[in-house]
RNA sequence: GCCCCCGUAGCUCAGUUGGAUAGAGCAUCGGUUUCCUAAACCGAGGGUCAGAGGUUCGAGUCCUCUCGGGGGCGCCA
């Protein structure tokens, strides 16, 4: 409906231009919903715009250009200048009321659309590496993730979601004999390193305790996570791995189990990964090699001091960077480079990276590498998101990763469930800082939850189906609504909300920001509960039949909206509470 | 020192890609109601949009500078 009165305005400022011997190109105008509702349903900036090019004042502009809309084929039945020389429009009565007919029509498809056209788009997230269990960081990258690659496939993408995981490298070594230590340690074998001295990177390090040596790596990780690993390989293997090296069967053990958990983790957060690609396999493939081949082939490539370095500076950035370390093993940034070649390999029309904040600095890198090796780097494209931290009673919760103290996706989840998790953790713009209010969290009401009132408010519309029933109503089909009984400001207002769903869920998308949806669910349902509860004005169920129809179809029409808002945040939309 | 993000009500944050009188939740204070879900609904107060310039019909939004917070600037990932 505003795509064919943003068309008629188009049309009608483009006769205006050619009346005034402008033949150039019409610009576009803006034609939005006005904050007020007294500035009528849509306006129009289109005469402000042009005052300049046509040399008069804009409200005369605005004049004409509505005698030149007229009744823009019945779409509208008032416009008047308003202010500086917006146009405010007012669509016919009775297109509001068309509007419901056409959503409950399109049922759960309403919302949808073929943007996308079945064009294959990657979502690459989360990508912790299985070091430990997800912390509340990789908790927002998993929901945002999700949520992104969700609104991709409402708006008609063929999309992928991808867990890239880095099981080489120096961080999994020291994984490994983490593990290895805590287990001669447990065997009495070895020496635990004091408190005092994991705790503070000044302490001094002992080479020996109480005649034991220690083994415990100075940078190692310290969760409990890593003594139960251990534990397990006693229970099943006794003594008999003490002369293996951390680097073979601990580090398997360690990266199998935690690994294990990360999955079951994200499980739990209604999170399934179409592809798990290990680094490793990069290697295992000769795509490493490949691509350093392909790197050398620029001429950017350079050796310097025992190692290779890529000349980023004539690439327009603001320094080199080392490709294969001395020591022969490659940066973080070459496999990276290598991964996203194969990527474009698969054929994906866009790869987006959902990424944190500490990995601003990379993309550049990555893309410039791309364009270096003759690919487009506008294929790929970097959300980052900022960090997350946990609020009680109005103070911070303190975290750190090295010593383990942070708090976990699990153990959050244990308090408040994936729906209010997946909410919080959506609810802020990517590149907005979260402060997750575990109080609020963890709020049982559902007027003060806002998780609960979204959900509620969808229940609400089964709560009166089953009241509807009961009183021997039947929801009415979609062609049997009476939609012109619905005239009350708040019905029309509440119907004009759920005719921007579409816009929503497709700027979300384009826009790779999950939030807006939530926003709007927070609106649809602070529209729906006040108009259910105000029963002394309207009841939902009438003694007329006509009306209770109309309002069931209304009824319907939220449901409608509301499931499938929770469903592009990936959160359930219960019948009841 | 350089780069990126953020700064909006007491708190946590939105702000439709530059539109009209800047919004929501929580908190606070008042009023109505006892219901199709466990109490809901209505209303009020609260703002130099960090600050200063600039761009233009029009700036919370774009540009420059300053201040404050976070992140990054490694032969870590």
């Amino acid at each position: 409906m505003r795509e064919r009165l943003a068309e008629q305005i188009q049309q009608a400022l483009g006769r205006l231009l050619r009346a005034a011997g402008d033949e150039g190109p019409v610009p576009v105008v803006a034609v939005d919903p006005p904050r007020q509702a007294e500035h009528g349903d849509y306006a129009c900036n289109g005469a402000m715009v042009l005052a300049k090019r046509l040399r008069r004042p804009p409200r005369e502009i605005a004049q004409d250009l509505i005698d030149e809309l007229g009744q823009a084929g019945g779409l509208v039945s008032r416009a008047e200048i308003a202010g500086p020389g917006f146009v405010n429009l007012w669509l016919a009565g009775d297109r509001w009321q068309g509007l419901l007919g056409s959503l409950l029509r399109a049922g759960l498809d309403y919302g949808r659309s073929d943007t996308g056209k079945d064009q294959p788009v990657q979502v690459e997230f989360v990508s912790a590496n299985p070091t430990g269990p997800l912390s509340t960081g990789h908790g927002r990258q998993a929901i945002l993730g999700d949520c992104i690659a969700r609104l991709l496939e409402n708006a008609g993408y063929d999309v992928t979601r991808e867990y890239y995981f880095n099981n080489g490298g120096r961080q999994m070594r020291v994984l490994g004999d983490s593990v290895k230590a805590r287990y001669l340690e447990r065997l009495g074998r070895a020496a635990a390193p004091p408190e005092n001295a994991l705790k503070d990177e000044n302490e001094a390090w002992p080479e020996t305790l109480g005649g034991l040596p220690v083994v415990f790596p100075r940078d190692g990780y310290q969760g409990d996570y890593i003594g139960e690993i251990a534990q397990g390989m006693i229970d099943r293997e006794g003594e008999g791995l003490v002369d293996e090296p951390g680097e073979g069967r601990f580090r398997e053990e360690a990266e199998s189990t935690i690994f294990a958990e990360i999955r079951q983790t994200l499980s739990a957060l209604g999170i399934d990964f179409d592809v798990y690609f290990s680094e490793a396999s990069l290697y295992d493939d000769g795509k490493v090699e490949e691509t350093i081949g392909a790197l050398r082939e620029t001429g950017l490539v350079y050796e310097e001091e025992g190692a290779v370095w890529m000349r980023f500076s004539a690439l327009g950035l603001d320094r080199e960077r080392v490709i294969v370390k001395s020591s022969g093993e490659p940066t973080y940034l070459l496999p990276d480079v290598a991964y996203h070649r194969e990527k474009f390999g698969r054929g994906f029309a866009k790869v987006i990276d959902v990424q944190g904040a500490d990995h601003k600095d990379q993309g550049p890198f990555v893309k410039a590498a791309l364009q270096a090796l003759g690919l487009d780097p506008a294929r790929v494209e970097f959300v980052f998101h900022e960090f997350v931290t946990l609020s009680s009673q109005g103070e911070t919760i303190k975290q750190s990763t090295r010593k383990a103290t942070f708090i976990t996706v699990d153990e959050l989840l244990s308090e408040v469930g994936p729906d209010v998790f997946r909410l919080f953790m959506v609810q802020r713009r990517p590149e907005s800082h979260l402060d997750f209010d575990l109080d609020l969290a963890r709020e049982q009401d559902w007027t003060k939850n806002p998780a609960y009132y979204l959900q509620y408010a969808h229940a609400r519309t089964h709560g009166i189906e089953r009241q509807a029933i009961q009183r021997g109503v039947a929801m009415p089909a979609a062609d049997e609504v009476p939609a012109e009984r619905l005239d009350l400001p708040e019905e029309l207002e509440l119907i004009k909300k759920l005719g921007e769903f579409p816009e929503v869920a497709l700027r979300a998308a384009e826009t790779r920001a999950p939030h807006h949806v939530a926003y709007y669910l927070r609106e649809v349902a602070g529209l729906w509960n006040p108009y259910v509860q105000d029963k002394n004005r309207h009841g939902i169920l009438t003694e007329d039949a006509e009306l209770t129809a109309a309002r069931l179809g209304l009824t319907q029409a939220v449901r409608v909206v509301l499931a499938r808002g929770l469903d592009l945040l990936g959160m359930a939309a219960p019948e009841r509470m």
